[in-house]
DNA sequence: AAACAAATGAGCGACTTCAATCATTATTGA
DNA sequence: TCAATAATGATTGAAGTCGCTCATTTGTTT
């Protein structure tokens, strides 16, 4: 009967839901709101939830990748552009590898509740996909980078020697006319995998990591498929891919509102 | 300037966040709160958002598991005493591998912010570590099970054969003089190669567990090092787990308040 | 048993939020 | 250009929520 007994039964509550509002847990804890209201602050306190005009919010349980939290407004509205114009290309019963990175997971965003089998080493992806029925998940296990949620090392690299895969969706962190680069050097083993794995390639990227290159060389730009870009491309680099014998994909940004004056 | 574009934005902030208070929305976006409302409603129709007084909650993106939703309180106060007894023999800089389940998900719990190496195959704990900077975490692979968010296969088995850890948590859907019994047909196997991965078994299951089979059998008695249950576990059981040669620890269940009439 | 401390529940005024209405401002089409 | 339509912003009364205080209950100590 003391009061931790039933902050943790709240805690639960609101841990379990993400979202409670007061008299919901008025209702249910059979207490007064006063005294509800007294447990919140202390949770709050403590952490473990953040209050809200008439509700509790849960904080405490599942941290987010720093990664998914820094998203620039203007890079977003390309990221999103750019994945339409991926998962429209991508038919139902395939089987797709999707890599890491914030532009592939708006793609994958985009393919919840489509009949197809996924393939990735992303753990934001694979969570996407979970309890989606239709979408049958393969994960490739290995060691979890705590930045950005993908697996890594030499496991995942074995299991997807032995997988075979028609669509491969990557990301990139920079490309130049040498090829694709990435800002992790164990990842880059890793996509090379994904792309010996893969039927089709299909790489998305925005404009601004075109031209620059980053920490590891990963392939050659023969190994692309299609390349999925925004508008911002130049003409010069347009025709760069297009002499790869790669197809090209120009996602229009929604004209970017100024910003408010 | 068309409202979809701002809409966008509009579920980019709350899905980034979880949660956002009207005001901030009106502050941000630079238009009236009327209008932040009229937003909200739509998104609520279409599904994506779920308003609360004062604010609003982004149900879209992560569905959860529904082995996750349906905890019954009644059990969870013994999941939790049985977890934190099983929490408190694992020790800083072990290696342990955690099972998938609800009890071994509270025993990590338990575990998050400990200089620790976690190995799981079950996707919801991997997503408690992911960004816990003390605490590596190897996920194995494989086909990824909706219900439970579990990894299993051949190739979780594969790469377990190739582990060593110091402790093993492992759940079981069933306990009785023969051994351990499980739900899952595949997971039978990585369980056991679990198992034989381990220096240390540690079994958790509340008393409800004990005396039943369940599908599929994973191991006699005498594989497991420790096992931790509730107090509703009779002498009878107490004694047959002892003679096993484990040792037996028994969490005391916080006096279940009876329901308020 | 009495005194004390802690926890709880009810009441109240101040404030916030809500939904609806109406005026104003863009956008569209002829 | 003008009219029609849609989108936006301000206002307002009603309803909900918040934090505070105070009386009551519960549990503990001497």
């Amino acid at each position: 009967m003391q009061n931790h007994e039933r902050r943790s039964r709240l805690l639960d509550m609101i841990r379990i839901r993400g979202f409670a509002a007061i008299d919901e847990l008025v209702r249910e804890l059979g207490v007064s709101e006063s005294t509800v209201r007294r447990d919140l602050d202390a949770l709050e306190e403590h952490g473990s939830a953040r209050r809200t005009h008439g509700g509790v919010l849960y904080s405490g349980g599942i941290p987010r990748l720093p990664e998914f939290d820094e998203r620039q407004p203007a890079n977003w509205a390309a990221k999103r552009a750019i994945a339409a114009r991926a998962a429209a290309v991508i038919h139902d019963g395939e089987t797709v590898l999707l890599d890491g990175g914030t532009t592939t997971y708006e793609v994958a965003r985009l393919l919840v509740g489509r009949s197809l089998q996924i393939v990735t080493n992303s753990l934001p992806v694979a969570n996407l996909f979970a309890s989606a029925a239709r979408t049958d998940v393969v994960l490739l296990g290995g060691y979890v980078s705590p930045r950005t949620g993908v697996c890594l090392g030499p496991y995942a690299n074995e299991l997807l020697g032995r997988l075979h895969v028609t669509t491969t969706v990557l990301s990139a962190a920079g490309i130049t006319a040498e090829g694709l680069f990435n800002a992790h050097l164990l990842l880059a083993e890793t996509e090379q995998a994904m792309l010996k794995a893969a039927g089709r390639v299909i790489v998305v990227a925005d404009s601004s990591k075109v031209g620059h290159k980053s920490l590891t060389f990963v392939s050659a730009l023969d190994a692309i498929d299609l390349f999925v870009s925004d508008d911002g491309l130049s003409a010069d680099w347009r025709e760069t891919i297009r002499s790869a014998d790669a197809d090209l994909v120009i996602a229009e940004t929604p004209s970017t509102p100024a910003a408010v004056s």
